[in-house]
RNA sequence: GGGAGUUUAGCUCAGCUGGUUUAGAGCAUCUGCCUUACAAGCAGAGGGUCGGCGGUUCGAUCCCGUCAACUCCCACCA
C-alpha cells in the first residue's frame, strides 16, 4: 500500500466514520450480562449551531465513551435536541418578520405550523456538526423534546405533580420579558450593572386643611423627595414610606401626599424596610412594579396600580403618556417633572438591572397569575444525594453551590406565554373550575363522574393558552430518552437508568442538574447519573466569555475542516485543564497546530515502522540495547496505563491527554525508536519488529478515545486487521512495573544526554562519533555511539 | 451584602494536607543543526524570593492567621 506524505484528515474522516456507523459500533441494546455505561447528552437547542461550548462538551463525552467501549461496556450515549421555547419561538417570530408576518397576525395553529417546519428545516443540522466532530452518539436515539412520547411524559408528570398537590396556581410577581411577552423564571433573568440616573422627586404633602405645601426645599416640611430611578412608575405610586426611626420625617407619617403630574392622594407610612441613608430616606411605593413594594403594599393592603401593558407600554391606568413605551415616557415625565418644578436634581447612578436571559430586554417585575411547583418535597433526597456523595461532582467546588440553592430552594414558576411547547394540560369550563388532565377526553370524564346527572351535556371547555418552561420537559430527559415515564418499565429504562456521567456546563446547575436530580428520585426513585463533570466557561485569548453578542467565537466547521476533528478535539482538551476555564486562542490557533504537529509526529512514525516492515530479518543482529528497549518500553507503558487510568477515574481528561502526549512524542519516537533504529539499510530484528508494532497498536489504542480518526487510519496501516481500533478492547492485564529497568534506562538517558550537550557546548556535529568511555554505570554495557 | 474559588517561569497549568527534586510540564523565547520517519523536525539553553506580611515547625509552594488582587455563584438599597 502506497503511503501518503501526510495524513489525509478530510478523507480519514469521511471514511472512518461511515465505517464505524455502517458496523453499527454506536449502537447499543440492553444486554443483561454486560456492564453498561450510559451517558445522556445535554440536548442543544433544536435551532443552534455548534460552537466552543459544545465541542468541549461533546469531545469529553465522547472521550468517556469510548474510553468505556473500549474496556468492554455496552456504551449508549443518547444524542437529542431541546425545543428551547422562548429562544425558538423568538426565532421563529423574527423569520415570519423577515417574511412580514406578525405573529399576532396568526392563529396559534399556524403559527406552530411555521414553528413545526422551522424545526424540520433546521433542527438537527448541529447533530450533524456533531458527527463531524467525530461523536460516537447512539444516533438511532436520537430523541427531541417534542417527540411525541416526550410530550405525553410531560403531560403525565404535570397531572401527577398536581394531584400529589405540588403544583398550583398562584398571583405572584414574577420577571416579565416584554419583547417576548411571557413569564420568565428567576434563573432566566441576568443582571448587568448599568449606568442610569437617579432621580430626586419632591411630592406635594398636604396639612391637615389638605392645602398642598409647597415648601421648596428637598427635607422641607411642605414637601418630601423621594429618589427613584425609575420615575415613570410614579404613576403607580400608591404610598410613600419612610423610616418610622427617622426623625427628619416623623411628622409626615400619616399625613397625605399627591403624586405629582396626576395628584393622586397616597398615604405616608412607616417601615423599617426603608434605608435611612440611601437617597433621601424617603421610598416611593409602587407595588405593581417592584417585588419590595409589592409585599409593602401587600402588608399596608396598599392599591396596586398596574400602569404597563404586557409589551412594555405605558396602560390607561398610568393616566399619562398611555402607549408610549415605558423608555420613552421616562424621558417625557422627566422633562413634565421639571417643568412643574418637582426635579430636585437627578444624578448618575450604577445600579444592577435584570435582563432576558433570552431576549435581552429589560425584565420587568409584574403581577400575574402563574403555575407553580412547590419544590420543598422534591428537593429533599436531590440535596441529600449529593452532600452524601452518592452522586459525586467533578470538581467538588459545586458542591457548595448546589447545597445553598437547593438548601433556599423557591416555587419553580413553569408556564410561559408562549405557543412553542408542551401546552399546560388545564381545562376551564365557563364558570372557571380547573380540571387538570392528560387530555380533554379525560376532562370530560371528570367532570361527568362529578356531574352524572347533568341534563344539559358537557360544558365548553377552554385549555390553558399557555405552555411549560422548557426545563420542565428536560429535567426528565435521563428518564424519558429510554421512555422511561411514557412506557415504565421497559428494558431500555430498566437496564440504562441510572446513567454514568453527565457532561455539563456550570451554569445549569440549578436550570437543569439540580431538577433532572429530583425528577429521577421522584419518578424512578433513584439518582439519574453518578457523575457530575462540569467543564469549564469557553474564554477566549483576552480572557472573555466567548458569546454570540461578542462575535468571538470560531467557526467550528471551518476549523474541522483547516485541521482536521482530531486537531480540534486535541486542542480543545489539552487546554482544558480539569475544573478551570477553558482558554481558546482563536487568533493563533496554537493548540490546533500542536495537535496537527502531533498527527504529523505519529504519521511519521508509522511510515518509520513501515519501511523496517520490508527489512525484517530472522534473529540477525539482535543487538542488546534493542532487548533493552523493548523491555524497557513495555515497563514505561505499563506504568504510564496505569497513570492514565487514574486520570480517568478523576476526570483528568488533560491530563491524561498530556501524558499520552509524552509518551508518544518523548518516550516512544525519541527514545525507543531511536534506540531500537537499525543503521543505514540495516535489517531490523523480527521480534523487535513486531513487539514495536504491537506497542504502536497500544499507543494509538490509548490514544484514541481523544482522537479517534488518525489512530483508526495508523492502526490499518500498522497491519492487515479485521477489527477496528474503534472497538478493539485494550489488553486485560496485570500492569506489573519493574521499576528497576525504568531506573536503568533514566541513567542511560541521562549518559547520553550529557553526551548531547557536550556536543552542543563544543559544536561537535552529530556526524563525528564520539566514544563514551566515561561510563562506569550499567548503562555503558549497550552501545550508545549510535545515537548520539 | 452573603458564599465559593483562584494567585507557582512571558502564557496555560501540574505539584498526592509539610523534608529526593537544585520547584516541574506544554506552549512561547534564545542558540546550534537540512543527522538517511518527521525543519509541522532534532539537539541544547535561559527563565520562578511558588501574590505580600506574620505564625506553627528542626524545616513550608504545601498547614494556620492576615492583607491584596482577580474570577464565579447567590441576593438586589429605591
Amino acid at each position: 500500500m502506497e503511503i501518503t506524505k501526510n495524513f489525509n484528515h478530510k478523507e480519514a474522516e469521511t471514511k472512518w466514520y461511515a465505517h464505524w456507523l455502517a458496523k453499527k459500533y454506536f449502537k447499543s441494546e440492553p444486554n443483561n450480562n454486560q456492564e453498561k455505561y450510559t451517558v445522556v447528552m445535554p440536548p442543544p437547542n433544536v435551532t443552534g449551531v455548534l460552537h466552543m461550548g459544545h465541542a468541549l462538551n461533546n469531545t469529553i463525552q465522547d472521550i468517556l465513551i469510548r474510553h468505556a467501549r473500549m474496556h468492554g461496556k455496552n456504551t449508549c450515549w443518547v444524542p437529542g435536541t431541546d425545543h428551547a421555547s422562548i429562544a425558538t419561538e423568538a426565532k421563529v417570530v423574527q423569520m415570519l418578520r423577515e417574511r412580514g408576518i406578525t405573529k399576532s397576525s396568526l392563529s396559534r395553529e399556524k403559527f406552530l405550523q411555521y414553528a413545526w417546519e422551522w424545526k424540520e428545516k433546521y433542527g438537527g443540522i448541529i447533530l450533524e456538526q456533531l458527527k463531524k466532530l467525530g461523536c460516537s452518539a447512539d444516533w438511532d436515539r436520537t430523541t427531541f423534546t417534542m417527540d411525541d412520547h416526550y410530550s405525553k411524559s410531560v403531560t403525565k408528570v404535570f397531572v401527577d405533580l398536581y394531584n400529589k398537590g405540588w403544583i398550583y396556581r398562584g398571583e405572584r410577581m414574577i420577571h416579565w420579558d416584554v419583547k417576548a411577552k411571557t413569564a420568565l423564571s428567576d434563573e432566566e433573568v441576568i443582571y448587568k450593572e448599568v449606568n442610569s440616573k437617579l432621580y430626586y422627586v419632591r411630592y406635594t404633602v398636604l396639612d391637615e386643611k389638605n392645602v398642598g405645601l409647597n415648601d421648596f426645599t428637598p427635607l422641607g416640611f411642605g414637601g418630601i423627595t423621594i429618589a427613584t430611578v425609575r420615575p415613570e412608575t410614579i404613576l403607580g405610586d400608591t404610598a410613600i414610606a419612610v423610616n418610622p426611626k427617622d426623625e427628619r420625617y416623623k411628622n409626615f407619617i400619616g399625613k397625605t401626599a399627591l403624586v405629582p403630574l396626576i395628584n393622586r392622594r397616597i398615604p405616608i407610612i412607616a417601615d423599617d424596610y426603608v434605608e435611612m441613608d440611601f437617597g433621601t430616606g424617603a421610598l416611593k411605593i409602587t407595588p405593581a412594579h417592584d417585588m419590595n413594594d409589592y409585599n409593602i403594599g401587600k402588608k399596608y393592603n396598599l392599591d396596586v396600580i398596574n400602569i404597563l401593558n404586557d409589551d412594555g407600554t405605558l396602560s390607561e391606568a398610568a393616566q399619562l403618556f398611555i402607549g408610549e413605551d415605558r423608555f420613552e415616557a421616562r424621558k417625557k415625565i422627566v422633562a413634565a417633572l421639571e417643568e412643574a418644578n418637582h426635579i430636585v436634581k437627578i444624578e448618575d447612578y450604577k445600579n444592577q438591572i435584570g435582563f432576558s436571559e433570552r431576549s435581552d430586554a429589560v425584565v420587568e417585575p409584574r403581577l400575574s397569575l402563574q403555575w407553580w411547583v412547590s419544590m420543598k418535597k422534591l428537593s429533599e433526597p436531590a440535596l441529600k444525594a449529593v452532600v452524601e456523595e452518592s452522586i459525586k461532582f467533578f470538581p467538588q467546588k459545586y458542591v457548595n453551590t448546589y447545597k445553598h440553592w437547593m438548601e433556599n430552594i423557591k416555587d419553580w414558576c413553569i408556564s410561559r406565554q408562549l405557543w412553542w411547547g408542551q401546552r399546560i394540560p388545564a381545562w376551564y369550563d365557563e364558570d372557571g373550575n380547573v380540571y387538570v388532565a392528560n387530555n380533554e377526553a379525560e376532562v370530560i370524564e371528570k367532570w361527568q363522574e362529578k356531574n352524572p346527572k347533568s341534563e344539559t351535556g358537557n360544558p365548553k371547555f377552554k385549555q390553558d393558552e399557555d405552555v411549560l418552561d422548557t426545563w420542565f420537559s428536560s429535567w426528565l430527559w435521563p428518564i424519558e430518552v429510554f421512555e422511561g415515564i411514557s412506557n415504565p418499565n421497559n428494558d431500555d429504562i430498566n437496564y440504562y437508568y441510572p446513567t454514568q456521567t453527565l457532561v455539563t456546563a456550570p451554569e445549569i446547575i440549578f436550570f437543569w442538574v439540580a431538577r433532572m436530580i429530583m425528577s429521577g428520585f421522584e419518578y424512578k426513585h433513584e439518582k439519574p447519573f453518578s457523575n457530575v463533570y462540569f467543564t469549564g466557561i469557553v474564554r477566549d485569548e483576552l480572557g472573555r466569555k466567548m458569546s454570540k453578542s461578542l462575535g468571538n467565537s470560531p467557526d467550528l466547521l471551518a476549523l474541522i475542516d483547516k485541521y482536521g476533528a482530531d486537531a480540534v478535539r486535541f486542542g480543545t482538551i489539552i487546554s482544558s485543564p480539569a475544573g478551570n476555564d477553558l482558554l481558546f486562542d482563536v487568533k493563533e490557533e496554537s493548540t490546533l497546530k500542536q495537535g496537527s504537529f502531533f498527527i504529523n509526529k505519529i504519521w511519521n512514525a508509522m511510515k518509520l515502522v513501515k519501511m523496517w516492515e520490508e527489512r525484517k530479518a530472522e534473529n540477525s543482529t539482535l543487538k542488546t540495547e534493542s532487548n533493552f528497549a523493548t523491555l524497557w518500553f513495555e515497563n514505561r507503558l505499563h506504568e504510564a496505563k496505569l497513570e492514565i487510568e487514574k486520570l480517568y477515574d478523576q476526570f483528568k481528561l488533560s491530563e491524561a491527554l498530556k501524558t499520552i502526549y509524552s509518551l508518544i512524542w518523548d518516550d516512544f519516537c525519541s527514545w525507543y525508536l531511536e534506540w531500537i533504529k537499525p543503521g543505514f539499510e540495516q535489517p531490523i530484528d523480527t521480534e523487535v519488529y513486531s513487539k514495536t508494532v504491537l506497542f504502536f497498536e497500544e499507543l494509538m489504542q490509548l490514544l484514541h478515545p481523544f482522537m479517534p480518526f488518525i489512530t483508526e487510519e495508523v492502526y490499518h496501516l500498522l497491519g492487515e486487521h479485521a477489527d477496528d481500533i474503534c472497538v478493539k478492547q485494550m489488553k486485560d492485564e496485570k500492569l506489573i512495573i519493574n521499576h528497576e529497568i525504568l531506573r536503568l534506562a533514566e541513567e542511560a538517558k541521562g549518559g547520553i544526554e550529557a553526551l548531547r550537550k557536550l556536543r552542543s557546548q563544543y559544536g561537535i556535529s552529530f556526524k563525528e562519533k564520539i566514544y563514551p568511555q566515561i561510563f562506569t554505570n550499567e548503562a555503558s554495557q549497550f552501545d550508545l555511539t549510535k545515537d548520539i
